[in-house]
RNA sequence: GGCGAGGUCGCCAAGUGGUAAGGCCGGGCUCUGCAAAAGCCCUAUCGCGGGUUCGAUUCCCGCCCUCGCCUCCA
């Protein structure tokens, strides 16, 4: 497996430090909300990357975190009435049903930041032994950026001027710092935190965000582990302090590879709900589509790349464009399954266990090869499409179909892809409907089209659609 | 202003120093009572201008445009 290193910039091969599995680190979602499909975006490529990993050969261990305490969550917990871990159960629970249903492997481990308080109020106490940390006049502590040596690596810091203020958000809640580059390692306690402060060495108050991440990637991983991940949007300021904090406590390198995902876009734009394209799963199943078809979406780009989300057709309506174009791509592929499979002979599904074994990809060896090469899905997609139409299935031996068959899965299992159903596997439609399908038939069999024609409409009418197949005929619900 | 990513068929999106995967949409054909399904087929010279080269969309330079980040946003 090859994949870019946001630190080398080059693509590098993969190779776990302890030579068996490969152990690395995504940083989660803040549970305050529901997570939107940009920040879905790059959990479900972190999917595919576990999975590609996993059945390329290599076991996995995945670690994720959850931000369950930070000006966020303390924020509008409070303005919810709730306590903080109320509110923050009720998103962690919500962000988990979404990842299920988005077909997300759970994580190896995902610990909560709150639950960590202890371990990272022990980071700063040993950086500040250190002479990285200095706490100010108010209760705070904070990294001195200037200690750290190779502070802006990953971020190219060295080469660039920060603009202040630039991102037009001025912090408010900065204290004394002695520097501008110096951040926050824990916060003095203030009013407006109500119950949500802790004790510690340096007076009552909450841990700062970025050294969460520190002390659960030193608790669970070590000082060194193999990959570290997040969206572009962490290099700086977020994953730049991580290296400071972990770095200038180990006195190793924390992570070997730096795995970052380019953002989503909507309709040509960043997503904002001001400019009305910020979309959760829950709004895009209510507008009738599945999230299958939304993982699809945003595995057909590279992820270094933007991906456009189309929402919008020409004259501005919501018809979902991208999403429709992957509910038909998705049906061609459960047409495949269903044609291998009959000529194979064996109904069942095979397993993702039974996936990991199989070293045979058949025809789509060089799709799943695609990912093996920096994750390019799009192209693995585009390869698995190929094969799909160079395979003659009838000319098969069962055995030769059941050897294409795991193939297939095996790619199809690395993008993480639950095929829709089809024909006979289908919701059964109410009897009534089936009456009317039977009806048809026999006005068909007697060439009776007036007849058949009329309740091809009446059955239309009630929402289902009939169409013949060379057995006879399959009823679907209308979309 | 700095740093980074990107501009490829109507839309989405791969890729390559030798004339451009795939999906959606559209069109044609076969099949079909009609339709659907299925199958087959068709549609681009790669932002603009230079340069290097036998040859560039692919390398270099300049320009235009888009997007992201620039201290707590995946």
């Amino acid at each position: 497996m090859r994949l870019f290193d946001t630190m080398s910039r080059e693509v590098c091969d993969l190779q776990p430090r302890d030579g068996k599995t490969y152990r690395f680190y995504c940083c989660g979602p803040t549970v305050y909300g529901p997570a939107h499909i940009g920040n879905f975006r790059t959990f479900v490529l972190q999917d595919v990357f576990r999975r590609s990993l996993e059945l390329s050969g290599l076991p996995a261990f995945h670690v994720r975190n959850l931000t369950d305490v930070d000006d966020k969550t303390i924020r509008d917990s409070q303005a919810s009435g709730r306590s903080l871990k109320d509110f923050t159960d009720h998103w962690r629970d919500r962000f988990h049903t979404d990842c299920d249903k988005l077909n997300l492997l759970r994580p190896h481990l995902e610990p909560s930041a709150v639950e960590h308080i202890p371990h990272q109020i022990a980071m700063i106490r040993e950086l500040m032994e250190k002479g990285h940390a200095y706490a100010s006049a108010d209760g705070s502590v904070y990294y001195r950026v200037a200690s750290f040596e190779g502070y802006g690596r990953l971020s190219r810091l060295d080469q660039r001027e920060l603009r202040e203020g630039a991102s037009g958000a001025v912090a408010d809640d900065e204290y004394d710092k002695d520097s501008v580059s110096d951040f926050a390692l824990w916060k003095a306690r203030r009013d407006e935190d109500g119950a949500n402060w802790w004790d510690s060495p340096w007076g009552q108050g909450r841990p700062g965000w970025h050294l969460e991440c520190s002390a659960m990637c030193r608790e669970y991983l070590g000082d060194s582990f193999d990959l570290h991940s997040g969206g572009v949007d962490l290099v700086f300021p977020h994953h730049e302090n991580e290296i400071a904090q972990s770095e200038a406590c180990s006195g190793h390198v924390m992570a070997d590879h730096w795995f970052h995902l380019t953002h989503l876009l909507v309709d040509g734009g960043k997503m904002s709900k001001s400019a009305g394209n910020f979309y959760t799963l829950d709004q895009l199943e209510t507008a009738g589509f599945s999230p299958a078809e939304l993982r699809y979406v945003l595995i057909s780009a590279h992820y270094r790349q933007p991906l456009n989300f189309v929402a919008k057709d020409a004259d501005g309506k919501e018809t979902f464009p991208a999403l429709l174009g992957a509910r038909q791509a998705l049906q061609r592929l459960a047409k495949f399954e269903a044609v291998i499979g009959a000529k194979a002979g064996t109904p069942d599904m095979p397993t993702y266990d039974t996936l990991l074994a199989a070293k045979d990809g058949a025809s789509f060896q060089s799709a799943f090869e695609s990912l093996e090469n920096d994750l390019n899905t799009p192209e693995a997609l585009g390869r698995v499409f190929t094969a799909i139409k160079s395979i003659k299935v009838d000319t098969l031996s069962p055995k030769d179909a059941a050897r294409e068959r795991l193939g297939f899965h095996r790619v199809v299992a690395a993008l993480g892809l639950r095929l829709p159903v089809t024909g006979e596997q289908a919701a059964e439609a109410p009897s009534e409907i089936q009456a009317l399908a039977e009806a048809r038939r026999d006005a068909k069999a007697a060439k009776n089209w007036a007849e058949s024609d009329r309740l091809r409409n009446e059955i239309s009418a009630l929402g289902w659609e009939v169409k013949d197949t060379k057995e006879g005929y399959e009823l679907c619900p209308k979309n």
